[in-house]
DNA sequence: CCAATTAAACTGGTTTACCAATATTATAAA
DNA sequence: TTTATAATATTGGTAAACCAGTTTAATTGG
């Protein structure tokens, strides 16, 4: 039998399960905040796994915050009521592999807001570093070169004139699968390179100028191929 | 000496070492996309830490789609260029905690557009969840009793109805930090607590009616206090 | 009977040893 | 010389052993 294409959810699978076991365990034995889990030890014995995935999903529960792992000492519920918790709980096991719709979508949302806070905040210093990644671009793609990188780089450099680090980390996250999916879908459009060109200068001289409105459209035109892809097909 | 303080950070500060080791190798001796990392073996005994730090680091840069690490094979070079890859890994070692006016400002993005989205995509069964979700939490305000967690609650239903897993995901990643900073910076004002249930009965409304401007307007406005917190205060 | 002290057990974190799958090298047959 | 095969070395992943604190239980002195 070919289970292969299994295995490689496997991990996730188990993790899930261990997770929801947890959230019984919770629910049974009323624990609140501030009380104890059982040790990884005994969990791994009751849940009859290893202790290592035991490890991997409280530290993912670690890092939603609803768990918090002192060291020699134990595994604690975080400050929050057991409807919030189960709540939190289901939505963490529902999070699934994002579609590229949503990822799309989420980035335009993220980049017209960077592009206008950018415009709001930047500092000579961004300037510079805006300027430079521009050029870059602008030379790949004179030169008929592959610029996705440059591309790249120009936005995270919007991003992080824009000056808030909580956006500039979202930012991060969701690039890479942008660019994987970008090029396992095929919606990159070579042709369109030049304009491309055109598109980023006005989004820097709108940042360079100051103007949050001005930023902000002109990265949704830059967006707009994108954009109606993302919202006319289905 | 007290160096307490230093040792919480110190896992950061190792792993953010080696990460910029490892882009220094990869920099210095020329290596491109699909290229093999050195084992895990190699790179702890050459840069003294555990195999562990170095698997850490490694998962972190994966988890940024920069490497990609195959079984009883080796770490590879992702699909992507150089430079964008020295950019990000900069980004990677720039990233701080956020800050609170970062993630307030964040999470207003964030919501405006959940809400906005959910008025235009809720389903049948995302109206029932968010009816019990906010009845939940009109029950507990009209008991005088704390209703941190169902408010939270309300508003990842909205996230849920939005029907998009990025923003969802995203939306669930910021919440914790915001609730532990909320508590710790005392803006939240009990007083509010009924005019709340007005601001979510319109919110809810909104999306019922499948009024997205209104849905937006009106989770602007139960933003408002927090808006102005965040936008005045330096 | 109680408080103080000590010893044992237990904790999350870390290092080490081991595993099965892969990649490489050595060998041999043609 | 080339190709097919077998033996060896190497790989990321995983389970077990170990560690330094902490917590609990036992012991002891009053």
């Amino acid at each position: 039998m070919k289970l292969d294409i299994l295995t490689k959810n496997d991990n996730r699978v188990v993790q899930n399960s261990i997770i929801s076991q947890i959230r019984d365990l919770i629910n049974f034995k009323n624990l609140e905040p501030g009380d104890k889990l059982p040790s990884e030890r005994m969990l791994s014995e009751k849940f009859e796994v290893s202790r290592n995935n035991i490890r991997e999903a409280i530290q993912k529960l670690e890092f939603y915050g609803l768990l918090k792992s002192i060291p020699q000492s134990g595994t604690f519920i975080a400050n929050i009521g057991g409807v919030a918790l189960n709540g939190m709980v289901d939505d963490i096991l529902r999070l699934e592999d994002p579609d590229f719709k949503s990822l799309v979508e989420t980035r335009i949302l993220l980049e017209l807001k960077t592009a206008r806070l950018a415009a709001l905040r930047r500092s000579e210093d961004d300037l510079i570093q805006l300027e430079e990644a521009l050029n870059a671009y602008k030379e790949k793609v004179l030169n008929s070169e592959d610029a996705v990188e440059e591309d790249l780089l120009f936005h995270l450099a919007i991003a992080k004139a824009a000056g808030n680090s909580t956006l500039n980390t979202l930012m991060l996250m969701i690039t890479p699968e942008i660019i994987t999916n970008f090029e396992a879908y095929h919606v990159c459009d070579k042709s369109q390179a030049r304009a491309g060109i055109i598109e980023h200068e006005n989004i820097f001289e709108a940042i360079k100028e100051q103007d949050p409105k001005k930023a902000k459209e002109m990265m949704k035109v830059h967006f707009s191929v994108l954009y109606q892809y993302c919202y006319s097909k289905k």
